[in-house]
DNA sequence: TAGATTGTTAATCGATTAACAATC
DNA sequence: TAGATTGTTAATCGATTAACAATC
């Protein structure tokens, strides 16, 4: 309820969860939903899911559950996903190409609209229909489009260097899919997707369980 | 130091952080770092590092700080990236194949040996020179190659069916990018990369900030 | 009204941080 | 030895969960 306060970020992060469930459950043409039935379909405690979307400011209604078309509306406008937001994505090799090509960023109100490398064969082109324009181009046209935020996906050796004159063409966000960790002004926004944290966990499990199971089979 | 119980995930996710410090520094032929310097370079708290190090069983000089490289050789160890992991990678789209394409997962440890499509254009070609097979072969090449981690890259539609067939397979460990929450046995240890999840901590936080400079420019 | 489900307040749990004795 | 840095034990902090009164 208390708006002032910044929201948990892991309540945040379940947030696209629920909403996903929520517009299944619109296309159902179901009115209302209960947070028990949104957390056995999530696998999650019913006491979270009331917390979690109180974040929102909207209030469910004893008896009923929550409203879904008005759960999702709000779910959105916290998450700023009620109107698309346009961003850049800087560097089109590999994992840029992949980015793009990945439709389902529209449900996160994110379109990249444009794309931006140094390598001059790709300058021009087009991949997956967004055209590909040279880094000398990304101050201009970002203020010129208006465009606040963007995603990184440069080699992890050109991530500095990218992300500040990504800051200088007044880039406020920046989705950073490099391993660098950039040092950059307390005031941009930057989130990191890192892949060496989320396959140390899952590796550090396996090895775990291989273990158990080759001294299960010695018979310990 | 209590090896039984379970590693907290936030400090396993820091290991790799670490490590790539720590290959660094013995790079530079440095052979002790403290945890005062690694906290300094990673933006921690000196106390946090020496808390996670511990996990790995290996400790800290007084005066001296951490063996680098015996540091190096106790967090691989702890990771189970002292000997490279095969993994079958299955959906070889956009996504899929700049995974491939990424070369740095062979410091975590990892390498993608085969990849996995029901297209048949693809199955036949090779994509980052690895060979492409029809999802038909897996149960028969992951048995015979003792491949027990696959990274699962298909379209969210097709997840929970090609899941359980990796299961069937023998594998025990999924690295899942695609969105959906799968429904496995609880034998199988799966760790998702939740881009939703993390793209909406990136957006809430920059809707914030404009509404915050919008207010701002109003003279608020 | 009776009953189901909510939001609030308090308790619990786990991770982080602080204080400090132990160590080389 | 003196002093820097460690690992341990205790305190704090934040997130999750439990208990229950409020509500339609």
């Amino acid at each position: 309820m208390d708006h002032n306060r910044i929201a948990p970020t892991p309540a945040v992060r379940r947030l696209p969860a629920y909403l996903q469930l929520l517009r299944k459950a619109m296309l159902a043409e179901e009115s209302y939903i209960s947070s028990a039935r949104i957390a056995r379909e999530l696998d999650l405690e019913p006491i979270q899911v009331r917390k979690d979307l109180s974040l929102t400011g909207l209030a469910g209604q004893p008896r009923l559950g929550f409203d879904v078309k008005a759960m999702i509306n709000a779910i959105e406008l916290f998450l700023g996903w009620d109107n698309t937001n346009d961003a850049f994505l800087i560097g089109a090799g590999n994992l840029g190409s992949a980015l793009v090509g990945y439709n389902g960023f529209m449900d996160f109100g994110l379109n990249i609209s444009a794309l931006f490398d140094n390598d001059d064969d790709k300058v021009g082109s087009e991949i997956h229909g967004r055209k590909v324009y040279s880094l000398d181009q990304l101050i201009d046209l970002a203020w010129r489009m208006h465009v606040n935020m963007g995603v990184l996906a440069v080699s992890a050796g050109a991530a500095q260097q990218v992300a500040d004159l990504m800051v200088d063409a007044g880039i406020v966000a920046i989705w950073n899919f490099t391993p660098a960790k950039l040092k950059l002004p307390a005031s941009v926004i930057v989130e990191r997707v890192d892949l060496a944290a989320s396959l140390a966990v899952l590796s550090s499990r396996l090895s775990r369980e291989l273990t158990k199971r080759r001294g299960a089979e010695n018979g310990n």
